[in-house]
DNA sequence: CTTCTATTTGGCTATTTTGCCAAGAAGGCA
DNA sequence: TGCCTTCTTGGCAAAATAGCCAAATAGAAG
């Protein structure tokens, strides 16, 4: 792989690997209807508020969401509203992987 | 979160993690113009022959590549082509951090 | 059967990620 | 000022990931 390809692909490999976390992911989903606090996405995640201002870092570093002081909280929001069409093709795949064992399910009968 | 949207998010995240290396999206984006043998990819890859078998299995064990043996090597194949339109919200995601950078140093003139 | 080729698997170490607790930082309010 | 709330950061231990080498497996070919 040349090392400018290497870059392109290390970057875009930068935004999925910011994404592919279930806490993560449910964060953005959940931000997707609106802009919410720390404490907010704490309680929908469950999860210490330190762990889930990690998580948010992550986004945020990512490029995904975007941070705004409000007082002394902190509103994330969506920044890129077309990561959530990212699920229609997630959910291809899992329909997928559905079908192959459904399909194992049948050989096997 | 609930166990069930737990075990929802945990599945989609999956597929974004089997991703969400800088290798794989490359095989990734290389199947998509066809299939091709562990060796090919080894080549275009090149990392161990052993490592890129691995970043396959991955890829397999999510349900995104198809294996399918013929003589003494295996080609593999892209199963979900809708994969790649994830790289188009990627891109933006991309373009929109270099926006902002862009910004930044307007910014500091 | 032996050998060669193509691929996978085991084993190992180095690196990264995760998540908790404790401590720090920053803004509101008495 | 002191105190409370909200969030971030540091630190640490457990778990997962990555990539190499060596060994095993499976076909093809002689």
């Amino acid at each position: 792989m040349q090392p400018k390809t290497l870059d392109q692909f290390t970057a875009r490999a930068g935004i999925l690997k910011a994404l592919a976390h279930p806490s993560r992911l449910y964060m953005v989903d959940q931000l997707n209807a609106g802009s919410k606090c720390v404490a907010d996405l704490q309680e929908l995640v469950g999860a210490d508020i330190s762990t889930v201002s990690k998580h948010l870092s992550v986004l945020h570093n990512a490029g995904i969401v975007t941070r705004e002081k409000c007082g002394n909280q902190v509103f994330y929001s969506l920044r890129m509203a077309c990561v959530m069409g990212f699920f229609n093709c997630v959910e291809s795949v899992l329909s997928g992987q559905a079908q192959r064992t459904a399909d194992l399910v049948e050989d096997l009968r």
